[in-house]
DNA sequence: TTGAAAGCGCTAACAT
DNA sequence: ATGTTAGCGCTTTCAA
């Protein structure tokens, strides 16, 4: 439009001299248009950037063509690649995003929800930090929901979440194909699934080889840089001989390795290192650069925007579902840099 | 309701008795009703969880009561404590957050312009993850636009940015009071503006206590750790007797921390360490835990949304503005722990 | 004090 | 092949 406003269908009908049904049949590409006309309306259309409002076509239909994404937790740093690969993936389908920050508080929450179904969203993705189910954010939703790194608890949900256990496996195949024989985990807490879940990859992998973890069990603890120091000293007391730490996040190897530096061990020499995460402040930059597990969090995001879709489009799917990791060999496991296939 | 659907005001008008025109003064109490007419009517619509649709009222008013959010830049460490400012703050009011995500595509981010207008946003909120000034979204937006975190070269446009200068005297000040005087600064590339401001700030200070920075020139560089283990090597080779570092970013303190430990020097008492971001993952762990300056990322968010609203409200403001940082002192300057005023 | 009706921009069913 | 019209849910005159 020559002047500041938005162009609407009125303005296209005027401007190509048909009437406004006729411009949405050529917009929407339904009914019959001769060619001629159809072209003609489309110039127009085209000359005055006219976008039809999604509020006045959501009106009709009673859908927005936008999606609400409620974060459970605040946004940090897993959820914010997840929001990324689903804006992404989102945005390519004309699908606008409208944010939510739950901040853990349920009440907040379903505050949101309400908002969100007011404003007839076509779909729900709710965001977390940890994948622990979770309950749902509301029962009987009008609209379809997807739960990526969390998981609602009812199975009737679906839910998208790293395959933890496949990414322990995966950390711990690479050090026994490496030669390393005596490897020890450190950990966060062990009230987190995913902390569990990778302990069990591990210890599934060092089993088919006929090993078991150094210490026997692996060290539950923080998800810090402290606890990794704390925890390096913990084993080298008692596991002098070991030759290969698994940590359970790139920030716990980070301590990992500042300790075994101090105490005098080599990395990837005496003792090999595999974080998890691939933080890309942590795992790039460490010293040496750290070998670590990738959650592919952006893919986990454009995926449950995909199923978002699927479902909005009257595909749904059910359950939970363990997307695959991919690890990420740098120079803390002595191998020279390449990706491994992510199976 | 009873049924999944989400009430409409007919709903709440059959319930109540009255026609629909009633309903719509009670619920935004505009109008002339009988107290009586109107308790009736805000009980039925509390009972039926009325929201009147943002839509349907978007769609009179020529506004959707939600504000795009658009990223220059991704969202990365910057830009999210921001978003979640100005979604806290908008939130508060009522409006939603429509999230885009530019990349730092001109085309991209064109492109969610239109769309944002096409959805009749009140207002537009940009963030970037540097300071530096960029050209406007567009020219003649009819609506109004904050930009926080990155400026626009239009001087009509609002701009709020933390002051980076300010930021640097902080730290510069607290060094000098600390009675340090050999004071060197270890930063980011030059190109940037908020590197060059934070020295600036330090500089002036040091100057007004017949000070110069050691190596009387600021070390620019790299905004990460192998910088800081680069950069504090030189400093100690050329200025052995320095006794402070102040680094533009917590990463490169890191660095700078750990090249020093390296050196046997002892933070605090031999060499004090400044850092910059008040970065959760570096300052509060680092060994020892880090004094930084803090950017008030989440109320410069907090602002940003106040002056949208403000500005939507018709009292707009324009400019640039540089809101307050703050000192937040820890062990790397061996003084007991403690928040600085922010002046 | 309350109700009736127009109209925001659009789509889809129905007329022409 | 194209135009006309009803109606999505709401606010806001204007009438009663």
């Amino acid at each position: 439009m020559p002047d500041g406003r938005v162009a609407t269908i009125t303005d296209v009908a005027v401007l190509a001299g048909v009437s406004i049904g006729t411009v949405s049949k050529a917009v929407n590409g339904t009914g019959r248009l001769s060619a001629e006309t159809r072209d003609r309306v489309l110039a127009a259309a085209d000359q005055l950037s006219f976008r039809p409002s999604p509020l006045a076509r959501g009106l009709l239909a009673g859908r927005s063509f936008a999606v609400g994404l409620i974060t459970t937790d605040s946004f940090g740093r897993f959820t914010i690649p997840v929001m990324l690969g689903a804006e992404d993936a989102l945005g390519a389908g004309q699908m606008s995003v409208l944010l939510c920050d739950g901040r853990g508080d349920p009440i907040r929450e379903d505050h949101h929800v309400r908002t969100l179904l007011s404003r007839k969203v076509d779909g729900i993705i709710v965001t977390g930090r940890r994948t622990d189910p979770r309950p749902p954010i509301a029962r009987r939703l009008p609209v379809p929901a997807v739960y990526v790194m969390t998981q609602s608890d009812d199975a009737a949900d679906l839910s998208l979440i790293p395959d933890d256990e496949q990414g322990g496996a995966l950390a711990a195949r690479h050090l026994v194909i490496g030669g390393r024989s005596r490897i020890a985990h450190v950990t966060g807490p062990e009230r987190f699934l995913s902390a569990r879940l990778r302990a069990a990859g591990a210890r599934k992998v060092l089993a088919e080889a006929g090993l078991t973890l150094a210490g026997s069990e692996a060290h539950y603890g923080e998800w810090s840089e402290e606890w990794g120091r704390q925890a390096a000293y913990t084993v080298l007391r008692h596991q002098p001989a070991v030759d290969a730490i698994f940590c359970g996040s790139d920030q716990i190897a980070r301590g990992v390795a500042d300790a075994l530096r101090e105490a005098g061990r080599r990395i990837p020499d005496d003792i090999a290192l595999v974080g998890y995460d691939n933080w890309d402040v942590f795992a790039p930059t460490g010293r040496p650069p750290l070998t670590t597990v990738d959650m592919r969090l952006k893919n986990l995001g454009k995926q449950a925007a995909r199923r978002l879709i699927e479902a909005i489009g009257g595909q749904p799917s059910r359950g939970l579902e363990q997307l695959p990791c991919q690890l990420v060999i740098r120079e803390s496991t002595g191998n020279p840099p390449r990706l491994s296939a992510t199976g």
